[in-house]
DNA sequence: TAGATTGTTAATCGATTAACAATC
DNA sequence: TAGATTGTTAATCGATTAACAATC
């Protein structure tokens, strides 16, 4: 299979994608039939050549003069992202920030879908939040494993996330979305992908504090 | 001022610091007095001659075959990162998100302290949320001029984050910290902070659908 | 002293940007 | 045809990793 040499897409290009499908989803309700690579950076503010190379990622083809045609560029994206297939999820830590996931409703366009959520707190247990149920942390065993739950949704407070994130392991749950800012420890085979927001917070303030100090010594 | 030509710090040594940072108070409180990059770079299952790149950033000193001085090193990343000084933040949206954010105590220790939180919902106005008070957002302008804002947390819907965030523009914010998914059009002097969990899920599921498809060719 | 670790400089790696031929 | 855009290859840039001397 020498022709098969799928190169791996960076990181960066997978988090772009989903930017460029959102404006060619307006675009494609404004009635565009067709948008170019340089078109798309003008309103993302990025550089065009990149857009273009994000774009062959996905397969999709374009025409010179013309560029892509809209429907076509983002059934490309969709597919190429796996927008169409939809993987189930149970989330665990139904405080702000797992109400905050559960009533996002767009998750599911994207491909994920979060059946149940868990918690311990006796006050949030049957409750609903976006439609989803919260059921006590003891039936998540059972559940996982009845229903193959694949995906796990770390939102518990860091206290008790690495003994969470041992749990979902061993229901057999093969990737963790870490929301917690811990780092696991957690066996070579599972996918992590942390999604620690304070992070953030330190890249904010690190770079208006270096605007102030550049503002004192001009 | 030759001597003085300080190299910028990679944005990802940035995001990394804080989680050295947390496993060293942890130590301290147990009575560790030297720590070596090796014995983070164990911990955290991190590369060590990267650990000992990033602290020489912070200007941290430490010493063959010992290591770091706990007590220095903490010190060192901390007033590195500007913990000890502590910047005014204003969120807008009091929506599940913004209550997380507001509920999470731990930001005030990087330095982030929200003085208060502003919605249109009548529901929610008048509410406290973590000590911090939700006020209508016609308030919004007079009390970032005059309590001198810089920052500003984006934490509405996403229908309505560009109008927000022109309005926290016009109101002498400098920089903004936005948890919506929208790419925002602001002045080029506007220090913008980009946190979109979702785009966390496309590179989640990408690995897992590629693990997948692994696994069915080996 | 011997050996582990710091701290710096060089090599590698990967992503972004530039260059340019192909083409609609 | 002329000119803008695709698509690919090369050059640049920045971060990670490796190498190694200094040193406690």
């Amino acid at each position: 299979m020498q022709g098969n040499i799928k190169k791996t897409v960076p990181e960066p290009t997978l988090k772009r994608l989903p930017a460029y499908l959102h404006y060619l989803q307006k675009a494609r309700e404004e009635g565009v039939l067709n948008i170019s690579a340089p078109a798309i950076s003008k309103v993302l503010n990025c550089d065009p050549t990149q857009v273009v190379k994000d774009i062959s990622f996905t397969g999709a083809k374009g025409k010179p003069r013309l560029g892509y045609n809209t429907y076509e560029l983002i059934h490309a994206i969709e597919s190429f992202l796996g927008f169409h297939r939809t993987s189930e999820a149970f989330l665990v830590g139904a405080g702000n920030l797992g109400s905050a996931l559960m009533s996002y409703q767009y998750l599911k366009s994207f491909g994920l879908k979060i059946v149940a959520a868990f918690d311990i707190d006796p006050e949030k247990i049957g409750q609903q939040k976006g439609k989803i149920n919260v059921l006590h942390i003891d039936k998540l065993q059972d559940l996982a494993v009845r229903l193959k739950i694949q995906i796990g949704i770390l939102t518990t407070p860091v206290e008790v996330a690495q003994e969470v994130a041992d749990k979902m392991v061993k229901c057999g749950i093969k990737a963790i979305w870490n929301l917690t800012p811990l780092n696991l420890s957690l066996p070579e085979h599972i996918i992590i992908q942390n999604t620690s927001m304070y992070s953030n917070v330190v890249v904010l303030l690190k770079k208006l504090h270096d605007l102030e100090k550049h503002n004192n010594n001009p």
